[in-house]
DNA sequence: CAAAGCTGTATTATCCATCATACAGGTTCC
DNA sequence: GGAACCTGTATGATGGATAATACAGCTTTG
């Protein structure tokens, strides 16, 4: 039975530095400190910082010159995803890219009491259960896992499912969807989570909880989304609304769509386009976060 | 050189505990599966989830019972903060807990690329950077680092950093903000933030990446934000307001705020209920999901 | 060219998280 | 009361991750 037990130290520093990289903080081009300052910055021997360069090294993220150093390597390899805060990302299909879904689980029972309460059922009144996961180009990014009840559920298949949005369905059933409610956070991947997301377990997610109503105020739908945060993120545009004294703020309802770009980015004013200098950056990456 | 390797199952197995624990899905005074069920979920010794328990206990997430078995205990005592999406808690203030702000390191430099093209910087303009940690109740909940165009940051004083909101000074500059851009996403805690939010190393945390323009389009404050998953969330409540044929969704801007009915008091039977000493905080916040 | 830095590679030793197993003692329930 | 759970506790063995160290070959720089 062996027990292969997963890298501790190096998968953090691997982790770490990864993110730093798809964040956008060390663009491309850019050369990491040397293993033995990493090591020395880390607290670990360099043999550990190894381990660490070489996970990012085959994922295609950094490119090693013997003699030289570690540099950034195309960061153009990851576009994360990016969807507005009502979490439509039907203008990511328009780009060019398509989206899968694939049906894991689909099933009926009683939920948990945390799911049946915030939908408002009785107890013992029953569910569909359903876990899906999306993919975008071929590749994982969300793992969704939906609650409906029975009454709503019971009148499209699994086969639908699979194919249709699921508030498609659950309106076609002629239920009116009016109001939702919903609740962003992170957490770390679980076992299914991770492998359904081609992931480590321990990988960081973000967690996007919704309720959606219908008119009565009876929920139909609790949606559990978790996201691979390297592959998805929210975004939204704020206008300043509140009078002087007060500083408020409200999203900006049309907001642009050109601005997908990857990477954070502001696009808004003209200026940007900065510079896309040969990032002449040799030594600076002293500075942290 | 002790190298102090920290465990690795067995946190793992503390944490998906945890969360379940925290996010409701498991009530207080739930029974947890017993030791050797869980060992054989997880595909771990007992002695490995011994050791996840034992840190959950620590925490005063779960009370043991030699014999009995291990229950879910007072999840009361973490209580998220919420958020609405413009990333107001004033609110919060309201209801009598109280925010404190701690200036971990304050400084002008010249920024990373990343930060200064987001600013919309000429290559080597200078900014002020600043570190700042969110405490509510004397707990950390939120590590701030901001990044402010040096002509700004010059306005105002380290110790008045440390007192006032940073947009409340920006706008005292005479600076007019109008315009914002924001991403939501998650990542790992590195050392620094880890110390300061009272977390390990590796635990997930929720990012908020803000850039505030002001009506030039020019850049003046840069804010990247890290946020414990377990104390605070971002909320919003949408509304349908696309025509029936086209689902989409609008924030709900004026959002009621009594809305949701907290769920702290789901849990069905009170046979927990120990009397400890009642942490003197009212509880009357308190929804999630 | 030579010094200084870097990555590549190898070896040895240590540590500790985990496993496997066993038994003690408490609780629940029939 | 006793079977069947449970938690508490102790044991030794093991293997993978990490540390410490040394040296090679390449690259950059002055």
């Amino acid at each position: 039975m062996k027990s292969a037990v997963e890298p501790l130290k190096a998968r953090r520093i691997y982790l770490l530095l990864r993110d730093r990289i798809v964040a956008g903080e060390l663009p491309a081009g850019t050369r990491l400190p040397g293993e033995p300052a990493l090591a020395a910055e880390h607290a670990v021997s360099r043999v550990t910082v190894r381990r660490a360069l070489d996970l990012l090294e085959k994922e295609g993220l950094v490119q090693r010159k013997a003699g030289s150093g570690t540099f950034v390597h195309d960061t153009r390899a990851v576009r994360p995803i990016v969807a507005d805060l009502s979490n439509v990302l039907s203008h990511l299909i328009d780009m060019g890219r398509s989206t899968d879904v694939k049906l894991l689980s689909f099933g009926y029972g009683v939920p948990s009491d945390q799911i049946a309460e915030s939908l408002g059922l009785k107890p013992g009144e029953r569910v569909q259960r359903s876990v899906r996961v999306r993919l975008i180009d071929g590749e994982p990014f969300s793992y969704l896992t939906t609650h409906v009840p029975e009454w709503i559920g019971l009148t499209y298949s699994e086969a639908e499912l699979a194919a249709h949005p699921l508030l498609e369905l659950i309106e076609r059933s002629g239920v009116t969807t009016e109001r939702a409610t919903q609740a962003i956070n992170a957490t770390l991947a679980g076992p299914e989570a991770a492998t359904a997301l081609d992931l480590e377990i321990g990988s960081p997610l973000l967690t996007l909880t919704r309720i959606v109503y219908e008119p009565s105020g009876r929920g139909v739908e609790h949606l559990h989304a978790l996201y691979r945060p390297d592959r998805y993120s929210f975004h939204m545009d704020l206008v300043r609304t509140g009078n002087d004294g007060e500083r408020r703020w409200s999203p900006a309802l049309g907001w642009p769509r050109g601005t997908d770009k990857t990477k954070a980015e502001k696009s808004k004013p003209d200026k940007n386009k900065l510079g896309e200098k040969p990032t002449r950056t040799a030594r600076a990456i002293k500075q942290r976060s």
